[in-house]
DNA sequence: GCCTCCATGTGAGAAATCTCATATAATGGA
DNA sequence: TCCATTATATGAGATTTCTCACATGGAGGC
């Protein structure tokens, strides 16, 4: 944790001088970022690295709900809302991040217009990113999807997810779920070890979720 | 349109005193509140109704892409953003709207703390129920989703969307859909009019949808 | 009027997905 | 250790949804 004090490109989103409360933060894949209900005493800036948020239910399960990739604000809801209570936040890969430590300016960022304004735009894009993507999704077939989930939530070519979370995620049965991924092994896509599924042909996934954006221009 | 004087509810978002741009506006159901491209003059404040989002694709058809309900803001990724290229936004039901004359206050209002920092919330709230919604939608049959699209979209009782459009909004084929209305006249829930469809059992639409929430708490 | 385009509508078979039943590890208490 | 719970795993039949083929009707251009 070192202090950051020549120009940096976080001091761009801001009109006060943010560089006294930044340091740098690295965290560790499945580490977390934040814990669920714990109320986060840093706002981040995910530098690079991807993460899943996650929260839990009434009837105590955990799900996964999202994904959160480079670069972007991390804690900003809790920042902006303090009744919010927080989502946990769980690192997929190595996340690096500037953290920005709230106690010290929290109220001063509340009042920083240029920060707000950029805030603003950055939550109204990724609505209607999210929104294009659902739409997307909703209509590939769990192939498609599974293909990219596996991408996105592979760590150094495994791919190691509880089937349960996933299925959930996915919007499938479990028993669906497997019978795909198996059909991924046969297929030599995957291949099952004691450390997880190992991804044998990132290419193949790749080219399914292409393939199927193309088509669907019709 | 008349002028707002006394006291309004909308001055609750602003520092700055917003009372002499604020005027009354209503539009009947398929009336255009926003076309597509065309920059809007005017921050809305839905006090009323429900609209439609569209945009159209590449290959010049359009497509149906959410709903807006009141209360809340329309136009204000627009006035955040120059470069977006604004939506197309149609009421279904009739909308009553205070309109915000943007060339008279714009820059004041994207200076206004307390007006940013609600919008914020706002947009942050709204992305969390966006994908929570759509994590719940996600896993339903086409008769739970049809129903509620159905409530949604009709006016006076009667549905008359054009199914081309439902089918790509839903994610499903034109047959499918055709298949699961046809289902829903048999049921007699709905009855084809020359009108479009009556909706003649709200209730058993509600029951649909009530019971798979329900069912899905597992 | 005639032609084209597109939304509407229907049938039948295939593919995707779900339900349910059942079995075996793995995990976390008591 | 043993028990209870949960994740993993597989089979078989039912339901949902898709694909494709084809027919009809309306709207606009000429």
């Amino acid at each position: 944790m070192k202090q950051i004090s020549e120009s940096n490109p976080l001091q761009d989103f801001f009109e006060m001088d943010i560089r006294p409360y930044i340091s740098l933060k690295e965290f560790e894949p499945d580490e977390f970022i934040i814990r669920e209900g714990e109320r986060p005493t840093y706002l981040y800036y995910l530098l690079e690295g991807r993460a899943k948020l996650f929260i839990s239910q009434e009837n105590g399960s955990i799900s996964l709900i999202n994904f959160i990739e480079a670069p972007c604000f991390i804690g900003e809801m809790e920042l902006l809302d303090a009744n919010r209570l927080p989502q946990g936040l769980k690192a997929i890969s190595t996340c690096s991040c500037y953290q920005i430590d709230i106690s010290g300016c929290g109220d001063r960022i509340l009042r920083d217009v240029k920060f707000l304004r950029y805030l603003c735009r950055f939550l109204s894009t990724k609505a209607t990113q999210n929104t294009d993507n659902y739409m997307r999704n909703q209509s590939y077939p769990l192939k498609i999807r599974l293909a990219e989930f596996i991408l996105k939530m592979a760590v150094n070519g495994y791919y190691r997810e509880p089937h349960t979370e996933a299925a959930e995620f996915l919007g499938v049965t479990y028993r669906h779920l497997l019978y795909v991924l198996a059909q991924f092994v046969k297929e030599g896509i995957l291949e099952k070890t004691k450390q997880g599924y190992e991804v044998k042909k990132t290419e193949a996934l790749r080219g399914l979720i292409k393939n199927e954006v193309h088509n669907s221009q019709y």
